[in-house]
RNA sequence: GCCGACGUAGCUCAGGGGUAGAGCGUUUCCUUGGUAAGGAAGAGGUCACGGGUUCAAAUCCCGUCGUUGGCUCCA
């Protein structure tokens, strides 16, 4: 007999080599017809696997992200049998379960698979899956497993077997087909009752653009239809909150062929919207000590040079401004770190004068990839509400910890409260990726974690995101496709200093070297501005949107009294436009309602009599006839309410 | 940069070897209206650009540019 400790701490006993199932089944009946995985001992096994020993015995259902994960693993095997089957002579490589679905990464030689064959693959899919097909895993010694690619002439599979210990390689059979493969299924293919392929997409082998490019084809897959169709729902309901969409339809940017890609073009109400933004932030800076700064858009190329940004990025880049002087170049710049710099050091320090907070909406242009261009999340030339803070090497912490609560603070004000906070480090075994004194290495990332930790952030640790010269803190915030984007960032550098000889006179009336710290709590205005827009799907704060308010006269007649209104809005600092157009009000207000305007107010003859306004809100709640007044105080306490001081 | 898809009126999109369609918007006129589309008429397109095939190309082929989903990259 074993013993099996479940989650809840109960401890049964079970005949050896009974299996995950059967400890479901004593449970009950119901449950083991639910149970599609199962972890022994935290690691992966199947629900038939036998139990050997005494141990920890988890469960998993569909609602699980485990059970999903075993389950959409276990769809990529069939995806794959029926791409064989569909394609022959295609080499396999890698199928895994992701976030939300799989892919399988296929080399698929002579064939090209686009949009149009998706119907194929998940009718033949399906076929597959009906045949309630057991997956059963089997142990393969390294000979045999390398004996049966070499035969099929997949190299892909043949690499990875290479890279694995003789006696830990399994293969999983299901149906007639067969794939290497480590565990982790369901127990058969007729669970799977609902199959979609998504999108394909080219993938370098193992990650690499030097590798040949293979076809990842995408796909997810649900234990009923109706799972999926609303699955496809939800993926339709955040391409509506898509900013390139309502960017377009709200008139806050666009771009133009003639002048660049990548190079957004801010219309009025977007421009406005920014600016509201930096208004915002440059208030809560003031407060906490920063003190504005302004520099140009270009700086010699040798400034670049010193600071490693030229080494590092200089011939991916936008390339380098001539003059008449021979020799003479300058670049567009990338960073204001280098300018902030050369402010610092225009005047000497006392440690009594640090820190220095030297703040500015800096735009900095970087030649990014083509294909790496997306929207305003990813552009050629973008404004940083960017910062550099000077300080000794004692006030880091303290300084460290204060930018964290400004950068909450932000967020926080403007309603992202599913951001997660990404800890950036180093990858030792990449020294060549960063410069500088691993010591110093050491320090700032150690700076970081404490900082992070005695502020209660809730972070992971990602080793090789660092940025050349220092290790930093980000937040990151989902799009409404789902990808996650850096918005601010934290950065600790000792480099830069080193670099450009900084120093500052100490206690001991000696020089010493300060500590930076790049921060930037929107990131990029672009990139804000585009995920707020996703995240509130066009209904900005009050306070940030464009406008407030749209008088809507019942007819040409309280053309005059519309007028009036809008004169006493403007008096309460409430942004407001009239509808003068000859259209029904029901027009007007829908037209009002697209355009997300938070207020409707509908002047008639009433209103005009009684001095009064009919006020309407974005989606349709009344807030009857008052006083433009009472209006005035209703938006002030609306503002009031979200925008927190700090 | 790489792989796939796409590019038709201001916008959203249909069509597809015989030189263009819808809805919305816009303009003019009628209508003067009460909480998500009042009515009528008109204007508007080198079908991204450049080549090729063809009697004939918006349509097929190639290239370029742009957009897009991924991959790689992201100071």
């Amino acid at each position: 007999m074993i013993k099996i400790t479940l989650p809840d701490g109960s401890v049964k006993e079970f005949e050896q080599g009974s299996s995950p199932m059967d400890v479901a089944r004593s449970i009950s009946e119901g449950l083991a017809r639910n149970v599609i995985s199962a972890s022994f001992n935290d690691t992966v096994v199947e629900t038939v696997t036998p139990l050997m020993e005494d141990g920890n015995l988890v469960l998993y259902t569909w609602n699980d992200a485990a059970g999903k994960k075993a389950f959409w693993h276990s769809t990529s095997h069939v995806v794959a049998q029926a791409l064989e089957e569909l394609y022959p002579g295609i080499k396999l490589t890698i199928g895994p379960a992701i976030e939300n679905g799989f892919y399988y990464d296929v080399d698929f030689g002579e064939h090209t698979v686009s949009e149009k064959d998706f119907p194929a693959i998940e009718k033949k899919a399906l076929e597959i899956a009906r045949g309630k097909h057991d997956y059963k895993m089997r142990e393969v010694s390294k000979a045999d497993a390398l004996a049966y690619y070499n035969n099929q002439g997949n190299e892909y599979k043949v690499e990875l077997i290479e890279n694995l210990e003789d006696g830990e390689i399994t293969f999983c059979d299901h149906d007639t087909f067969t794939d290497l493969c480590r565990g982790g299924h369901i127990p058969n293919t007729g669970i799977i009752k609902a199959i979609k392929i998504l999108n394909v997409a080219g993938a370098y082998w193992r990650g690499d653009e030097n590798n040949p490019q293979l076809t990842r084809v995408y796909g997810i897959s649900f234990p009923k239809q109706k799972e999926l169709t609303e699955y496809l729902q939800l993926l339709e309901e955040a391409k509506k909150r898509d900013h390139r969409k309502l960017g377009k339809e709200l008139e806050l940017f666009t771009f133009s062929q003639r002048v660049g890609q990548g190079l957004p073009l801010w219309l009025p109400k977007g421009a406005e919207l920014r600016e509201r933004l930096e208004q915002f932030l440059k208030k809560a800076q003031k407060k906490a000590g920063y003190e504005m700064v302004v520099t140009p858009h270009v700086g010699q190329k040798e400034l670049y040079i010193t600071s490693g940004h030229y080494e590092k990025y200089g011939e991916d880049s936008f390339q380098p401004i001539r003059t008449p002087k021979a020799d003479e170049e300058f670049l567009l710049k990338p960073m204001n770190c280098p300018h902030h710099i050369e402010i610092f050091d225009s005047r000497p320090y006392s440690y009594k004068d640090l820190p220095k907070r030297y703040a500015e909406f800096g735009t900095v242009y970087r030649y990014e990839q083509s294909g790496e261009l997306h929207g305003l999340t990813r552009v050629r030339g973008f404004t940083q509400d960017d910062a550099h803070i000077f300080c000794t090497p004692d006030q880091l912490n303290e300084e460290f910890k204060n930018v964290i609560d400004l950068s909450l603070y932000v967020l926080g004000s403007l309603g992202f409260e599913n951001f997660t906070a990404q800890v950036s480090v180093r990858d030792p075994e990449k020294p060549e990726k960063y410069i500088g004194d691993p010591d110093n290495w050491d320090k700032a990332e150690q700076a970081i974690i404490d900082a992070a930790t005695e502020k209660g952030l809730d972070f992971v640790v990602e080793k090789g995101e660092a940025a050349f010269y220092g290790p930093k803190l980000d937040f990151m915030v989902k799009d409404a496709l789902g990808r996650s984007w850096q918005l601010g960032t934290i950065q600790v550098d000792y480099n830069l200093p080193e670099r450009f000889g900084l120093t500052y006179k100490g206690s001991d009336n000696e020089l010493h070297q300060p500590v930076m710290i790049h921060r930037a709590p929107f990131g990029s205005m672009e990139r804000f501005v585009a995920l707020l827009l996703e995240h509130t799907g066009g209904n900005f704060p009050l306070w940030l949107i464009p406008d407030q308010a749209i008088i809507l006269p019942v007819s040409e007649k309280h053309e005059k009294y519309a007028e009036k209104v809008l004169k006493s809005l403007e008096n309460h600092e409430i942004r407001a436009l009239v509808d003068k157009r000859n259209e029904t009000v029901g027009k007007k207000i829908r037209e009002a309602e697209l355009k997300k305007i938070p207020f409707m107010l509908i002047v008639g003859e009433e209103e005009e009599e009684k001095g009064t306004i009919a006020v309407r809100r974005h989606g349709g709640e009344d807030l009857g006839k008052i006083s433009i007044e009472e209006f005035a105080g209703l938006v002030e306490n609306e503002i009031n309410s979200t925008l927190k001081s700090f």
